[in-house]
DNA sequence: CTTTTTGCAAATGATTTGCATTAAC
DNA sequence: GTTAATGCAAATCATTTGCAAAAAG
C-alpha cells in the first residue's frame, strides 16, 4: 500500500511536480485501475480521500497527461480513459457495442499492425490510425509565437 | 451540378434510404468538402437548400453513416468530421494545434505503417491505433438479444 | 395512406473556465 | 512568503431525445 503511494509520489517528483495528496490519489488511481474513465477515477480517488472534486480529478489528469505520467484513451463515443503511461507503443482494442477497452501489443515490434498479436476473442471490424503530431504551419510556429486557432480545420 | 445531385441520388436509393433533399444536399456537401464538420455542412447544405435544421444534419450524417456511404472520423478533442466512404484503408495525419486533418495513404497495402508514405509536411508524434469491433460477450449477443449496456468498462 | 423524415425545443453529458481559498515549496 | 493547486459554481459545446408536422414511397 505504502510502496504504491510512495511510487506515485517518487513519479510526481521526477516530473517536477508538486507532490499533493489528490494527485497521489488519482496517480495510485489509474494505477489500481488501467482504463478507468473520469468518473470511476473520482469514485477511486474519494475511497483514498475521502473528498476530492471533479474539477480537480480532471485538472490531476490533464497535469498528469502533459508530463507524460498518464495516457489519455478517447476512443470515439465515449468518454476519454486513462492508463499509465507505459511508452511501449501498445494500441486498443474497443467494442463498438459496449466500449469495453483492452490493450494489444503488435507482434511487429513498433510499428502498428493490423492483425493483434491476442484478439482477447473481440470480433475485430476495422483499424483505426489517426496519426497525431503537427501541421507544417504550427510546427513552423510552435516556439512562443501565436498559431492559428484551436478548431480551425484544414 | 446535376451530375454530383444524381450521384448522390444514386447513392440513397442503391443503399435502399428514401431520397429527400436534405439527404442529397448533405452528401453533395460531404463530397465537396471532406473532413468538414457538422457546422461546416449545415452551413453548405444551407447554401444548396435554402433552410435546414442542425438536428436533420445530424440525423442524415448518422443514416449515412449506418449505411456505409459517408464515414465519421472522430480525432479526440474536436468535433466529428465526415467524408465519402471509400473503403480504401486510408488513415489521418491530425494537428494538435489547429486540428488540421489530412488524408494519409500507406505504402503497405493493407496493414497500417508507422511512416506514412506522404507526410504532408508534418511533424508526426504518434501513430494512434484503435482496432474496432465486438468483445466476445456482445459478439454472442449480436442477434437481437439484448446486449450489456452501452457505457460499461472492461 | 402508411411509414419515415424533418424540425423544433429542451435535455444530456463530458469537459472547461473564473475566481476565491488553501496548501506546497 | 510566493507560487501553484484545489474546490465550487456556472458556462460551453457537441450531440441526443421526444414529439408533432410534413413529405416520401
Amino acid at each position: 500500500m505504502t510502496s504504491d503511494t510512495a511510487r506515485s509520489q517518487d513519479a510526481l517528483r521526477a516530473a517536477g511536480l508538486r507532490v499533493t495528496l489528490p494527485r497521489r490519489a488519482v496517480l495510485d488511481s489509474v494505477r489500481a485501475d488501467p482504463h478507468a474513465d473520469v468518473d470511476t477515477l473520482t469514485r477511486a480517488a474519494r475511497e483514498r480521500l475521502g473528498s476530492v472534486s471533479v474539477q480537480t480529478v480532471y485538472d490531476v489528469l490533464r497535469v498528469l497527461s502533459e508530463a507524460g505520467l498518464v495516457r489519455r484513451v478517447e476512443p470515439a463515443g465515449s468518454p476519454a480513459r486513462y492508463e499509465i503511461e507505459r511508452r511501449d507503443n501498445h494500441h486498443h482494442l474497443t467494442c463498438r457495442d459496449c466500449a469495453a477497452l483492452v490493450d494489444v501489443q503488435c507482434t511487429t515490434g513498433s510499428a502498428p499492425c493490423l492483425h493483434p498479436a491476442i484478439s482477447h476473442g473481440f470480433t475485430i471490424e476495422e483499424a483505426e490510425v489517426i496519426y497525431w503530431g503537427r501541421c507544417p504551419d504550427c510546427t513552423a510556429s510552435t516556439d512562443s509565437t501565436s498559431h492559428p486557432t484551436r478548431g480551425d480545420t484544414a
